[in-house]
Order: C-alpha cells, then structure tokens, then sequence
DNA sequence: TCTGGGGTCCTAGGACCC
DNA sequence: TCTGGGGTCCTAGGACCC
C-alpha cells in the first residue's frame, strides 16, 4: 500500500545540527575549539549566564576543580574531542570526570539555544516553508513544497539550505534526502558532520540493510535487545524476518511497525503544527528527602513546581484538566498518579491542592530523589469553558 | 560510576453506560 | 437472575525521543 507513496515520489529532507548546544557553545567560547568541552549539570541561570559572558569559560570550569559541583549532574552533549575519551550524553558527570579530568566543563544555556534554534529554522522556512519541528536541533522539511525542490533529487536545494543555515547561525548541519521520513532520518546521520545524503528507495539492501536495528528511529535500548535475543542485529536481518512471526513476537502494531520500517516504508506525512498535549515540571533534589522528616523542604518544592507549572501554561495560553505527579525513590522506581478534574484550569493553587491529593495516594516510605508535576489534557485558554465556581471547586477538592 | 528534564505514544485493565 | 458486547473515559506504566 506504501507503493503509492514510492510512485509518487515524495522528496523529504531531515536536517540535524551538528553537536547543536556545543557547537553554539563554542561560538561564544572558540578559543575551546580544539579541547574537550562538556556541556550538562546545573543549568545556567540568568545570573550566572551573565557571569559566563563576562568572564569566558574559566579554568575553574575544569572537572578535576568543581568536584562539588558535579552532583547528580548527567553529560547534555559533549565537543567530539571530549568523545575522544568515551564520554557520552546521559553519562553521569562523575563518570565523565573520571574519564577525562581535564576537560571543560559548561552548565547548560537553553535560552541560547532555542535562540540558535529559531534562527536556524527561519534560515530554512525562508528557502522552504513546509517543516515539521522535531525538537531544538532537528526538522523534517518538504522538498516537494517548494517549486523544483526535488529537482536533481533535492540535491542543488539541500545545498542551499545548508549554506543559509551557517550563514544566518555560523553553525553546521547534515542533511539526509529520501522519499520519506524515515529514509531521510537514517540519511542525515551517515556523513555528520556538514553531511549532505541522498537516499533512494533502491539503496535500501546496500545502504540501510547493514545497519543496526537500533538506528531506526522507534527501536530503543529494550526492543533492541529483545532482536538480538532472536540473533536479529541488523535491519537486513529484519526484513527477512516474516511479518507473522513479527506480530506474534512484538504484537499487531508493533510487529507490523518493524516489518514496514526494515523495507524502507513509511507513509508518514509532514506535520506543521502541533498542539501541545501535556506540560510539566520536575525536579532532582541534591540529596534524596524524606516526605516526614524533610517535610517542610518537600512542601516548599512540591509548592513551586506546581506554580511553575501554572505560570508555564499560563505564559502558552493553556489550561488544562488532568493533574499528576510523579515521583522517584531513592532506588531509582518512578510512579506516577493523576487525577482528572471536571473543568479545565491554570491555577497554581488548584493544582498545588490536586497534586496534594495525588501525592497521598503514593506510598511514602521510601526517600525521594524526584518530584515532577504534571498537566495533561491541555485546551488553549480561549477555547475552554468557564472557570469553575467556588462551589464547584471546594466540592472537588476539599 | 549511579542514572536530567521535557515531551509523545502505546497498552492494558477497570468503571460506566447503552 | 444471569448474561452479551461495544464504546468511551480514566489511570498507571513503560518505551522511546530530543
């Protein structure tokens, strides 16, 4: 049924920034070009950001002197002079400093990089205007959208786009070409960085079948594992595999899901706009807390994650009716509880109330190392019902 | 060597209604 | 009194992604 996608051609493009947060780092810093930069732990604070920019990345950003400072931190990204040493985004920081002591250290800077990001986007929807947003550092882009966009296969507009980002940004990226998302996500990726890949259907055995099952975007740590448990390591071993035995291990969805992906079918279209579904905030204590003994200072978090979770929805213009939390023990077991209201809100003390009562329905025994909020069934403001009364309020909640 | 924060989507079971 | 299915909503957990 995907043929008539294959016949007819689409020309899609997925365009990755190249080590996005420490490249933007080293725009600011180049004199760290050839060292080995970690960018994660705390993040920057508008404070100390200023305190960044005025002073450069100081040698006291250097691990082997910010033991301290390192806590429960995890790598966000590092320079590819820091992978040099193995380490890798999500390694704790300790880890990190032990592997390479030397390195620099950078607290994350998100609002630097969405910035960056946004500048890079309207670099692209300049030449192309159709794009999915992927995240902070990636887009899908549709090559048919644009008059001749697919000529030569993409190839002349492609080069276009990559020249307009690093001249609106200074910042490089690659960029996969294929008949469909899929393809060109695998394509971006083979020649990072400043890559430029054209991916056709009929590449699939040479290119795509002697990669790992684990490059599919969808196929994790987990259903990775499970494929090698059936000595299926790589995409080509995959596609042999028959679609029957496929749904009988991994379900209808699942195993019909692999089938398509390991021969190169995804009928899946651009999306261009999206409404959020949930909004949340959490947060990792420096040391676990216990809910009687570290009471006040539980409450105290608990009390302004849910106000900033309110001032979040409220800053977007949502509200929303199904508030949860969630926690994690100190033994790293997570659990969730939500409850759904019957009317739709953004109000800190609604949900600070709600959350409470979730939160009575966890046990509570254990330390906690996390506590998180969270709002989900999200309705833009103006298009939700009134508030509701006191009467209304004080009957659901107290 | 202990493991961030922000999301989406899928599944499965139970409640409830027709 | 005992019995059907189907549909929808809600909750909880888990996999996965950036």
């Amino acid at each position: 049924m995907n043929d008539a996608a294959a016949v007819s051609g689409r020309c899609i493009a997925h365009l990755d920034m190249d080590a996005f947060y420490a490249s933007v780092e080293l725009l600011r810093y180049p004199q760290l070009k050839a060292q080995p930069v970690v960018i994660g732990g705390r993040r920057r604070t508008a404070a100390s950001a200023k305190a960044a920019a005025a002073t450069e990345p100081p040698d006291a950003g250097r691990f082997e002197r910010l033991a301290d400072y390192l806590g429960r931190g995890v790598v966000t990204t590092a320079t590819y002079a820091a992978r040099e040493f193995g380490i890798r985004s999500g390694m704790a920081l300790m880890q990190a400093a032990r592997l390479c002591p030397q390195a620099v250290l950078l607290p994350a800077d998100f609002d630097e990089y969405r910035r960056y990001s946004r500048l890079f986007k309207a670099a692209i929807t300049a030449i192309a205007p159709r794009i999915e947003d992927r995240g902070i550092d990636e887009v899908y882009i549709d090559f048919d959208a644009v008059p001749g966009g697919a000529e030569q296969q993409g190839l002349p507009l492609a080069r276009s786009i990559q020249q307009a980002v690093r001249e609106r940004t200074g910042l490089g990226c690659s960029i996969g070409v294929a008949p469909n998302k899929l393809l060109a996500k695998l394509a971006s990726e083979f020649d990072k960085p400043n890559g430029l890949t054209l991916l056709r259907a009929e590449d699939l055995a040479e290119r795509v079948w002697p990669l790992a099952c684990r490059k599919i975007n969808g196929i994790g740590p987990k259903a990775a594992a499970r494929l090698e448990q059936f000595g299926i390591g790589t995409i080509g071993e995959l596609a042999q595999c028959e679609r029957g035995w496929l749904i009988e291990q991994f379900g209808r969805h699942h195993g019909q899901w692999l089938h398509e992906v390991s021969w190169g079918r995804d009928a899946r279209e651009i999306v261009t706009e999206s409404e959020p579904i949930s909004m949340s905030c959490e947060t990792t204590f420096e040391r676990d807390l216990h809910a009687v003994r570290d009471r006040a200072e539980l409450g105290a978090v608990f009390t302004s994650l849910c106000e900033r979770l309110a001032a979040d929805l409220s800053r977007h213009g949502y509200v929303g009716r199904t508030v949860g939390v969630k926690l994690r023990y100190d033994n790293f077991r997570s659990l969730t509880r939500a409850q759904t209201l019957k009317f739709h809100t953004a109000d800190a003390v609604v949900i600070r109330r709600t959350a409470g009562l979730c939160l009575k329905r966890a046990p509570l025994q254990r330390r906690l190392r996390l506590l998180g909020v969270r709002m989900g069934g999200l309705l833009p403001a103006a298009a939700a019902g009134a508030e509701p009364t006191a009467q209304e309020l004080e009957l659901e909640l107290f």
